[in-house]
DNA sequence: TGTAATACTTAGCTTGGCTAACTTAGACTG
DNA sequence: CAGTCTAAGTTAGCCAAGCTAAGTATTACA
């Protein structure tokens, strides 16, 4: 292994940090938290299974039970059954979950959108062109 | 604000969940948690007092006094007095907690250059060119 | 038909956040 | 210099979100 890359993997780890961070300043004051926003875009499409909810969000089982328990409480989601197998439930959301979810991601983007303003043009081209290797990154190994 | 712009801070959002999910992927199975690893990193370079450290890592007083703690507990960290205060308490890294952080950073950071092996020379270019650009972008409204 | 596997749930534990309330020490004011 | 305000930490008590272990119900299969 190169020294180059090594380099390049402690400012990758440096920034990982910082991301965090932000991510955790942003989602400090919303009306869901940013794990039930997720299971919540998750829901968008349609019904899903827990199964299928847990492995997306790389959580146990038992984990995601008790996360959709909260949304279900909450009245942002309802359970329902598989007509063609009684052990699996599936989940939807409800009308107020999906306005939930729509309004929490609108103020998300409008939060991106608020730094991405800090930046030159050439700052945003530069990130840009980055987002899709970033992406191939965070996907691997999953 | 343009569409451009919105479009681009989607992308952002969904590239920042799929680094999300692979820093908790990467945390798994670790001998300390992340966030303790971070905090053991605050300390490298020499004692520090309780308010810096929770100020430096976006978190109230209680939380990281909690959190040191548990570091003491495990033996990682010692607490200490300012001379000149007697108010403020000092956390410094013990002998095993410094071991224990290099360790633990030396994984880190080959998982990361695992991942970097993955992606082409270009893609690893675009990458670096980038990096700053999402510190700035990490750092700012601290 | 009886056993194994699958899909969930519940219970109980840990980490890591928060606020409220307390203690102790320093700083400032009349 | 006495009294009060402020600053630095800690503890207590709550909640979210992760885990494993154990239990239930249903399906698959030998």
């Amino acid at each position: 292994m190169k020294d180059a890359e090594l380099a390049l993997a402690e400012q990758v780890s440096t920034v990982l940090r910082h991301l965090v961070l932000l991510l955790r300043r942003s989602a400090a004051g919303q009306p869901v938290t940013s794990q039930q926003y997720a299971v919540l875009g998750s829901l968008e499409p349609g019904p899903r299974r827990m199964t299928e909810l847990a492995e997306e969000h790389a959580v146990q089982l038992p984990t995601m039970s008790v996360q959709i328990n909260r949304l279900e409480e909450a009245g942002l989601v309802a359970r329902g059954a598989d007509p063609a197998d009684a052990r699996v439930r599936t989940v939807e959301l409800t009308g107020e979950g999906r306005e939930r979810l729509l309004a929490v991601r609108r103020a998300r983007i409008a939060a991106i959108a608020e730094e991405l303003a800090g930046l030159t043009g050439d700052e945003r081209d530069t990130l840009a062109a980055a987002l899709p290797v970033l992406a191939k990154f965070g996907r691997k190994n999953r």
